[in-house]
DNA sequence: GCTGGCACTCTCATGGTCCGAGTGCCAATC
DNA sequence: GATTGGCACTCGGACCATGAGAGTGCCAGC
């Protein structure tokens, strides 16, 4: 019985499956497939897999299902990721490149990816990790506020108001103002983001006593906050409505897949797992640390701008889903958003 | 047969309908409430009943069911919004009393809706027409890039990259961005939104030519761009894996619903439509313009810093939901939500 | 206008039967 | 030793009939 042979009734078994959603009799496999053997061969070979726990029976008799580790088996050594057309290539390219700010390019993204797919699609907003800070600014709002914005070079935008121990609309205010701003700009402007929050963290011990530098002290404290705030723990979802087509599919209801996608920290945990740009990671059925997840697969990737990986984008289908062909997708999209976000 | 029970009636059907989930009859009435007359004169009153369209049999022989006009008659002239309890009001206090700036106040807004009304929430980001602007900020980021900045008073942050057509990095480009920040700082600052836009937009006709009106131009266009642009279009929404408690219960599956919740454009209508503050606005069932909604209600209210109603939020659940209870909990949010963007 | 009574209707749950798909195993064959 | 054809067996799902129960509509009487 050729080890071989055997994976290619793997292989056709779960095309079968997730054509047509139904289990896969070993006659099925003799029409659809032309495997040169024949129906009883099939079933020892089906009697090994399942043997060895890639494929399971719904009950006795009834075709066969993969399992999760058959799926595992399935995309690790026995399917290609199924190349785009290029005109798929240039629609995804032209839908991102209409974006106007980051908020847009985030909801493109993942609207597109959900079509694209035809399944939930979640996008990270850009991490702030990797970046550094661009430029701040210092605006008095009321005689005792500041509004202290925060820029970055990813684009991103941080803002805070804070209480001035000083009144900044007397003489003296514009002037006082731009030193402070002078100050923690001379920390912080240029700096990676965790590096400007470890230096502003420490600027106020550093300083005299004085007015000025109890503001520069809470200015300081605001921006530091901003800065370890860990805001690219965001994430956008599109496309839910595409689990209700899978109707009864989930061995579980819409419900708990539905709780799942709410916690956040899951899913940026899951998008994090795509170690390196380019690659994919997939999580099948019960991998998924999220019992909500267990009949679901994510395809996950990463991207960013340059050779930083600042976030992660993917999919969540179920586990019976067409992986070549979403694999493809995710990559590709992965690959266009990076190359939006290197303008 | 009086008017009067008629009403009564009808009332206790709704009330037990969204306690049981089953078509109530008249004898289950009866045991429920002290109505002090008859199973046969229910029966009277709830063929009558019938006959006006408020109440619906599923089939012949099984109890009444309100229909969407009786929920209508139920919501208009039958129910008293329950009061929240004191322990609640602080409760929502407190939550939302902890965000950090307007992401996180809306972010907690939203899972706080869910949460209470068990349902699905749905919160728009405050809109930008009654506010005015704060600040405008140029920040040079390449020689030929500058970085728009614009900062609203309700604390809102537009940013748009232009390129310039002058070197902004030579020694003239420090004080030609000065010049130009004034310029359009003295249209725009202090004015509301809408009167900004139109001044900018009006500014480049006014100016002389060369490199600075140029500049001027540009930026000034951005600005005016990043004011129209419907920005308060945005909504967050939370909860949709509470629709599957619900199974199936909504007369299609849930996909449409899922499917509605993502055309943000209807969902921001049906926002708008509470008009006044501490208003609530009710749509029921087929009310709802959009097809996937018609199994399902929506409870919305106007929320706003001061006396401006700036934005909306509100719960969509099945029409058979608890209507005084989850009035009340969307009235108590926006109230408080209101306050905190006061601050 | 309200009430009790009664015949009627319709859904739903239960249980039995049948059919077919698909398996597992075995003896024969290459 | 792997492959094949054949065959008995199992099990789930569809189909049908039946009965119970809930609830109605209507009518005659108060």
């Amino acid at each position: 019985m050729s080890e071989e042979r055997r994976l290619q009734v793997l292989r056709a078994i779960v095309q079968d499956y997730v054509d047509t959603s139904e289990p896969v009799g070993s006659k099925a496999l003799l029409d659809r497939h032309h495997l040169g053997v024949s129906a009883a061969t099939i079933r020892n070979d089906m009697a090994a897999l399942e043997e060895d726990g890639l494929i399971a029976a719904p009950h006795t008799s009834a075709g066969r299902v993969p399992t999760d580790a058959g799926y595992r088996v399935f995309v690790d050594k026995l399917a290609a990721i199924k190349p785009m057309s290029q005109a798929e290539r240039r629609a995804i390219g032209q839908f991102l490149d209409g974006a106007v700010d980051l908020d847009d390019v985030v909801d493109r993204t993942v609207r597109l990816l959900s079509t694209l797919t035809r399944q939930v699609a979640i996008v990270q907003y850009p991490s702030l990790t990797r970046s550094s800070v661009r430029h701040i600014e210092l605006v008095p709002v009321a005689a005792d506020r500041v509004l202290v914005v925060l820029i970055t070079t990813t684009g991103r935008v941080e803002q805070r108001i804070v209480a001035s121990p000083v009144d900044l609309l007397g003489p003296a205010g514009e002037g006082l103002l731009a030193r402070v701003r002078a100050e923690v700009g001379a920390v912080a402007t240029g700096a990676l983001l965790a590096d400007a929050a470890r230096g502003l963290s420490a600027l106020p011990a550093r300083l005299a006593d004085g007015d000025e530098a109890r503001l520069t002290g809470v200015v300081a404290a605001a921006l530091a906050d901003a800065l370890v705030e860990e805001r690219e723990e965001r994430v956008v979802i599109a496309g839910t409505s595409h689990l209700a087509r899978h109707g009864g599919e989930f061995t579980t209801s819409l419900g708990p897949v539905l709780e799942a996608l709410e916690e956040h920290v899951v899913l940026l945990k899951l998008l994090g797992t795509a170690s390196e740009q380019g690659s994919l990671a997939v999580h099948i059925g019960h991998e998924n640390p999220h019992a909500g997840l267990h009949s679901t697969s994510m395809v996950a990737a990463g991207y960013g701008s340059g050779s930083d990986l600042v976030a992660g984008l993917g999919v969540v289908g179920p586990t019976r889903m067409d992986y070549p062909t979403t694999m493809a997708a995710v990559r590709a999209v992965a690959t266009y958003v990076s190359r939006i976000l290197d303008r």
